[in-house]
RNA sequence: GGAGAGAUGGCCGAGUGGUCGAAGGCGCUCCCCUGCUAAGGGAGUAUACGGGCUUAAACCUGUAUCGAGGGUUCGAAUCCCUCUCUCUCCGCCA
């Protein structure tokens, strides 16, 4: 959510930054209910007042033993107009919040302009892709041969988009999770947090995906009037965790990770990558978040994104870094890093983690502060990044790492998390 | 699932219809005292939003907020209704 004193004070220039990123602004809508909240507020803050003064004197009065019917019918007919002028204002505020909660974060000054994912900028590429000297298969064709990976038993279980893992490759995608735990935790200094996978719609606010995007979340009926949303990424619940709180300067930097499964309905992106793991409504990921005070969260960002390639880097995977331009950033950032890493069956690089700073974009909106020096409650600073998505890493390691037999090596640094098997070979 | 108790500021805790945004304590900030430390004395210390003033802050002023929402009333932390959450006991369960 955007401080709407900025709306008020700079709404033509918010409105040109906006359009940076593709969003139309309704300016014209926002000044209509702008003014009309202005006039009805003042109006109702008056009545208000006016009752509030007059209570108070039939109290003295009557604590005086003195007669109140003067003051009493002076008040009376006070009652119908403050009550509708209290609803207008309800109704308006709920509509100005409305417009607020669907208004998309303001790129920083940084992030290049551009429309489309065409328009990323490549910020560094590291590794070199391996050349092959036989034909390479898609993780899809390796995972089936070596009969480890299951989509159409997925299909009848589930349907479309999801996947059955088995044996070794089972094994190296739970591998893969605790090696990226145990890296940003030994290393990198996160708090290792388990979460609810479930959470309410608040909390779904609260990061931003609530309400624009309803239709990208699977959710469960909880009761009759309340839903529960399965989460599309950990960064939901984990953020969350500072919602309605004020943190103690000395607290931050608050840094978390946490290995969750992730779920995600991708409405809309029917035909795109229908084949194997790589977009499926369920998949794990180790995600990284940080809370931080608002000066340092630009350096911040800088390292979690470090701490996200560190992982390529031991896996041996060859990735390249893309700023985001402000066409394809999501709703909530203000700036965004995409890793992308090399998928040789599909010649090019598949976006592997995304490392966002929301700056207070969603603490605004979760009420998530820290006390300043001057030991005032202000806004923090949300980030998070994938460190990494599991699933994708797992096709990345399948792909890179295959051999002409069919069987795939496994990168040295999962090897003890896999009793020492260098191999992923044919399993019965 | 059954029975009971509860939810008040950063924390603890008082407050059952009126000058209550809320006693008292702790914590914190500033000042005084003290050779240092400890102890002591004094003052201050919620948040959000509106309006005024302003480059901004500070400041002044108003409104709202005592788990959430609704109701009664001139007036609600206090009374009524609904909901949520927490705790205790019982049952069940991994």
């Amino acid at each position: 959510m955007l401080d709407i004193q900025l709306l008020r004070n700079d709404l033509e220039g918010t409105a040109q930054r906006l359009k940076g990123r593709g969003f139309e602004l309704d300016v014209a809508r926002f000044q209509e209910l702008e003014q009309e909240r202005k006039g009805v507020q003042m109006r109702t803050q008056e009545l208000q007042a006016k009752r509030n003064q007059s209570s108070k004197q039939i109290g003295i009065a009557k604590s005086k033993g003195e007669d109140v019917a003067a003051i009493m019918a002076e008040v009376a007919n006070l009652g119908d107009e403050l009550k509708a002028a209290e609803e207008k204002l309800a109704y308006i505020q709920s509509h100005l919040n409305d417009l607020l909660m669907t208004i998309p974060n303001l790129p920083h000054e940084s992030v290049p302009l551009g429309k489309s994912e065409e328009d990323n900028v490549e910020v560094r590429r590291v590794g070199t892709p391996r050349t092959f000297d036989f034909a390479v298969k898609d993780h899809v064709d390796l995972g089936e041969s070596l009969k480890q990976l299951d989509f159409e038993t997925a299909v009848k279980i589930s349907g479309a988009r999801f996947s059955v893992m088995k044996g070794q490759l089972a094994r190296l995608h739970r591998a893969l999770a605790q090696f990226m735990l145990d890296t940003h935790t030994a290393e990198h200094g996160y708090t290792e947090v388990y979460v609810p996978y479930l959470v309410n719609a608040e909390s779904m606010r609260g990061t931003g995906q609530l309400p624009k995007f309803e239709a990208d979340l699977f959710s469960v009926q909880k009761n009759e009037n309340e839903k529960l949303y399965l989460i599309p990424t950990a960064e939901v619940p984990v953020t969350n965790i500072v919602r309605d709180a004020i943190i103690a300067a000395e607290d931050l930097p608050l840094k978390f990770v946490s290995h969750t499964p992730c779920f995600r309905s991708e409405a809309g992106s029917y035909g795109r990558d229908t084949r194997g793991m790589i977009r499926q409504h369920q998949f794990d990921k180790v995600e990284l978040v940080q809370i931080v005070a608002p000066e340092q969260s630009y350096a911040a960002l800088e390292t979690l994104l470090g701490h996200a390639e560190t992982i390529l880097k031991k896996l041996e995977l060859p990735y390249r870094v893309m700023a985001l331009c402000s066409g394809d950033m999501g709703f909530s950032a203000a700036k965004t890093y995409d890793i992308e890493v090399w998928l040789p069956a599909q010649n090019t690089y598949r976006e592997i983690s995304s490392c966002s700073n929301f700056e207070a974009f969603q603490a605004r909106r979760m009420q998530a502060r820290y006390r300043n020096e001057k030991n005032k409650p202000e806004l923090a600073h949300t980030l998070n990044g994938s460190g990494l998505a599991v699933g994708r890493t797992l096709v990345a390691i399948l792909e890179n790492y295959q051999n002409a037999d069919g069987s795939v090596a496994i990168p040295a640094a999962l090897r003890p998390y896999m009793g020492g098997m260098e191999n992923i070979t044919l399993e019965d």
